[in-house]
DNA sequence: AAAATAATGCGAAATATTTCGCATTTGGCG
DNA sequence: CGCCAAATGCGAAATATTTCGCATTATTTT
């Protein structure tokens, strides 16, 4: 059985990237990271409706809940990328590659070239290998 | 001075990736891609909010409304990769590579595992002639 | 052990979103 | 020309989201 696969309201939506990003956190820190900040009491409520939901789920560190993704970052990380390459890409590999140059090649070293170049490398041999 | 640049809401969330997907659409092409479709009604309110919030556009086509990304693919590409990079991939580039190779290596050609190499290489050299 | 402090839980008001029906407009056709 | 078909525009009901205040529970301090 899948799990329920509706999209976020926008609020939830911008507690789970706070979330995703700072890996976990707790209401308050959640509440930091948001641009333009409910009452903290909104914030919880917010997140014990994701936790409902079974987006997030807590647990207990000194006295505070301290709230996690539901969901492996690798599944995340995979699921939000799907929907980027499909939306915005066309399936498209290469391009989600060459933007991603455009966005941040001037910032890069020569050592990440390498490391990237690399890591392409190793990609193409596993392929063959299977 | 800049747009407004508030989170959409969910049902606008999922028109605009429809737009954006296809490109362009009229409302009843909208509606057909959704997954759990409003009225033909609903859909062309939706449109008319977004229009409104300039969000997206319309040309008139055959007595139809055709509706477009009111920003240029380049810039909508951008957006969304920043936000992706920096939510689940702690703005590391080489991570959202790597991920992307998980996803794809297997049903990627030599040819294409070449071309992302020279795609690379390029950057790198234009890069260094700045 | 009472008071002060610091959390959580919950109900329900306030607000925003989503939905739709129906009036209106426009153009083609008999 | 008058009717039908095919769109759009709009107001407002229905529903969902977002917000918060306050009661409650637990811990620390004096």
């Amino acid at each position: 059985m899948k799990h329920d696969e509706q999209p976020m309201t926008r609020r939830e939506r911008q507690i789970m990237d706070v979330i995703y990003k700072l890996g976990e956190a707790t209401a308050a820190e959640v509440r930091e990271h948001l641009a333009e900040p409910p009452s903290y009491s909104t914030v919880r409520k917010l997140l014990s409706i994701l936790e409902e939901k079974g987006a997030v789920k807590h647990i207990e560190r000194d006295r505070r809940y301290v709230f996690l993704p539901a969901r492996s970052k690798r599944v995340a990380r995979r699921t939000a990328l799907k929907h980027l390459v499909e939306t915005f890409f066309e399936n498209s590999t290469e391009g989600v590659v060459a933007a991603l140059m455009d966005m941040s090649a001037s910032r890069m070293s020569e050592e990440e070239f390498k490391r990237l170049a690399a890591l392409i490398d190793q990609k193409r041999k596993e392929r063959g290998d299977k």
